[in-house]
DNA sequence: GAATTCACTTGCAATTTGCAAGTAATAATA
DNA sequence: TATTATTACTTGCAAATTGCAAGTGAATTC
């Protein structure tokens, strides 16, 4: 039985954004994508933030359903589904990236010093490094040792 | 009786964004504030996306709590508070900014079609114009005709 | 001094979340 | 080939959160 409310509250630039994933989950699954390179339902449960199952499904189908992700049977293990980034998705990297700067700015603990190099390209020029890394994530990369 | 849950599920930056910020009415706040200069409960209750009154409260406690925003009384008048938003929240700037151009690119009823000149900016160049609408922000401006 | 405004709080039903425990399909192993 | 594992879920249910509606108390206006 699938929730279907498709209405929005409003088409304010800043509600649509989060209502399509403003969502605690939602964006980690992204950033599991685009950091870690994992692409299935069990890969995504390992995350350490924790994932309840029956959430992680909900959020990946909500993700589908708004074009960010799309799912691909895998090619040679029929119990795997893949699920990747579309271009709406890779999109959604420079405002990852900009959260990525806020929090290395503003968390003292932040782990984001380990990827200093990054953190310094994003704050230099986000669009530029964005170019980059959504080149890298298209071909299934995820972000690449040399930022690391 | 006040929650405290300050434990972070993680220190990666992407988390912690989502766990300060990351909240559908956390932002729609930021949003009013800096886009419509409210300042007070009650004009955020007044919001088209419809705040329930317990959720306004705990929303405006949380970002205070997180430092994004502060709260002090009215000059005049004592019933009201003023909320106004701190260094912290004023850097959400360019990340609420990225939300609302991919928002433009990919809603095609985007409310976004009303401040074309400012997308084009942020486009453009969001550090450049993320200082300039700081700036005015922090003199309590909200953002000015010049762009809409 | 009465009515209104303002920023909340409270109560409660409905929804959503977070576990734990299935389940059905495919794959690997004996 | 039969059994055991994996994988991607679903289901059930208690607990937490949300969303109304209806207060409440302090400050302001009339």
């Amino acid at each position: 039985m699938k929730k279907e409310k498709n209405k929005l509250r409003s088409h304010c630039p800043v509600n649509f954004g989060l209502e399509a994933f403003g969502d605690r989950w939602a964006l980690l699954i992204l950033r599991d994508i685009i950091f870690r390179g994992k692409r299935t339902y069990g890969e995504f449960l390992k995350s350490e933030e924790g994932f309840a199952t029956n959430i992680l499904a909900s959020r990946l189908d909500h993700l589908i359903k708004v074009g960010i992700l799309k799912r691909e049977g895998h090619e040679t293990d029929g119990r795997k589904d893949i699920f990747s980034i579309t271009e709406k998705g890779l999109d959604l990297i420079p405002l990852i990236f900009e959260i990525v700067l806020w929090s290395a700015k503003y968390d003292t603990d932040s782990e984001a010093k380990r990827i200093v190099r990054l953190v310094e390209l994003i704050r230099d020029d986000n669009r530029k490094i964005s170019r980059k890394v959504i080149e890298q994530v298209r071909r299934g990369e995820a972000i690449v040792a040399e930022y690391l």
